[in-house]
DNA sequence: TTGTACGCGTTATCAG
DNA sequence: CTGATAACGCGTACAA
């Protein structure tokens, strides 16, 4: 078995004297073939280690069975393994994924371009920036099937994500009920606002006043950049009794810094987080947070993609598929001045 | 701008009145084109939203631009890091990545045999096995590139990877030269064997009997693994005044365990951790750990696989790349029944 | 400088 | 049941 090129079915179809067509059927499993000729091509096949070339099957049937997977950077756990997930589910329905990741929008662009060039049916996408999606949107518009994976609202897009507003709502008003009235927020602003509106939500139903210094946008996904954010968040709000993350990254970045100013959390400083990663849940503190249950979440979004692209072509109507955000409570909030949690 | 095909060569040629093959130079560069018909065959391009079909190119060209990347399960950070830079740098180069996870070595092999359907040009892998790479090395006999992201030596294959038996035994040595005598280990038996060999080979260097009931392999590559993992050698193990474990989720597993059980960490229990992850930097404890440098692998990995992939056909011999571990010592390990460490 | 013809490996169509 | 033949979109001769 030395170099030579790959088998094809011409070599096949020399080896067992039938025609090419009649091998590509009887591999296929076609019933118009008889038993005879399908065991023998079975078996020629099988003895020349024949691979079938699905760049070849792509140009003839238009249908690549190659999706596009994009996300951001893999820091932070939670969408790494939905990442994960999602390529183990399109593996099970027969589709292949090229994945790439983005952190400015010309790298989103520029890896869609090179989706396009290979041909994908399909695109799973969390978009570098949840507010301007006017290119997937023109996407749709050819029919082209595109999934994003943030539950927006009203985006004129498919999407499947969690309920961020709303479980960001939660968690904060976890903290309002516990007693806080300073309550900072790490997170980002404008890309992604729907956790800090959640946030902002909060305040406004429980009548608590909200100043935007309350509010620090970390650089970047680390846990540092939560330590960082941290630090200027006390260093702005002097009477910080909690903090709400929209990241466990955030959150135990923060958590190492009250460590390191000599505060107890909960005692001096509640801290929520979101995602609920199991560092989280096994930290020296055990921290509150949000779970989004990223399986469910990747076999919906799976299902999605998979209807728009064996679907009929004009594209219907998009729809959104909510998931519920569950309040995980650990022992990072309590009442202020306090340890433990007290409904 | 409605649905309808993708534009093709042949549609800018009918829209110019050149001919594709005309455009098709034109569009790549060739300076046999006249500057008038490049111009206005590059306008027409960018007009119609013309993309190249790579899936035709690569028929005909028998490269297609595309390396495969398989890892295993992207839980560690550490792993999926290299995996993050690793895409990157392929696009850099303007290759693009299909992705696989595999658990198990059947899943390793449907994810290779969905590779070469695809016609990958190479194969960037993290083997599930690190001792049965047999499959690898006959894919390399057909002259087809692979790039194990394992520093294992003698395997017959390219590859670059830390070196994992120095800077576990290295790891091993500064818990020995703290004084401790009965060091646990947490980690791969078989499968991956070189931590532990070099776990076993600073004990016999130093004059240190060990145990076999002093290593315990956790199930999964989890946190949680690693806790439950921990317990079990506690159980077997009561003298016990060290762990070296043999990745940061395993140590943080039993950090979390020594937690509960009130023992401090390094007071009571020594903890070293191997991959010097940012959440086990950033700890209650910080922890012990060797440090492998990602980023670099990552871009020596992908030189690598490109020189197989672009050089000539009978590919030259293997070659093996190893980078240093580094110790990076913290808060978790210390002198037996001491606070802090001293050299 | 540009056009024509052919082939890459496969599926689809239409005969036989 | 099976076999020619024509696509699919592009690159590479070679010819004009």
């Amino acid at each position: 078995m030395t170099a030579g090129r790959k088998p094809t079915l011409a070599d096949i179809a020399a080896k067992t004297g039938y025609g090419v067509n009649t091998v590509s059927l009887a591999l296929r499993g076609s019933t118009r073939i008889s038993q005879a000729a399908r065991e023998m091509i079975e078996k020629a096949a099988e003895e020349l280690d024949y691979i079938p070339n699905a760049t070849a099957k792509s140009l003839v049937t238009s249908r690549s069975h190659t999706v596009g997977m994009l996300v951001e950077y893999l820091t932070n756990p939670q969408p790494t393994a939905v990442a994960t997930a999602l390529q183990r589910e399109m593996a099970a329905r027969g589709y292949s994924v090229l994945f790439a990741t983005s952190s400015t929008p010309e790298q989103e662009t520029a890896a869609i371009d090179m989706f396009r060039r290979h041909n994908v049916d399909g695109l799973l996408i969390y978009p570098v920036d949840h507010t301007s999606l006017d290119h997937l949107r023109r996407l749709r518009s050819r029919n082209f099937p595109v999934v994003m994976l943030v539950g927006a609202r009203d985006t004129g897009l498919d999407a499947v994500g969690v309920d961020e507003f709303q479980a960001s709502y939660d968690a904060t008003t976890h903290l309002i009920a516990l007693g806080h009235t300073r309550i900072g927020a790490l997170g980002p602003l404008r890309d992604k606002p729907l956790k800090l509106e959640g946030f902002r939500h909060a305040h406004r139903v429980h009548g608590l006043a909200l100043d935007e210094a309350l509010m620090v946008e970390p650089v970047g996904f680390s846990m540092e950049a939560g330590f960082a954010a941290m630090e200027t968040l006390a260093a702005r709000n002097p009477g910080l009794t909690a903090v709400f993350a929209s990241s466990d990254m955030f959150a135990l970045g923060a958590m190492r810094w009250a460590k390191l100013k000599g505060l107890r959390v909960p005692e001096d400083l509640s801290v929520v987080g979101y995602d609920n990663i199991e560092f989280g849940a096994f930290s020296h503190t055990t921290l509150t947070s949000v779970r989004n249950d990223g399986a469910t979440l990747a076999k919906a979004a799976a299902d999605k993609l998979l209807a728009l692209m064996e679907g009929g072509k004009p594209l219907p109507p998009p729809t959104l598929t909510l998931l519920p955000g569950e309040l995980v409570i650990r022992e990072s909030s309590s009442r202020p001045g306090q340890k433990g949690w007290v409904a």
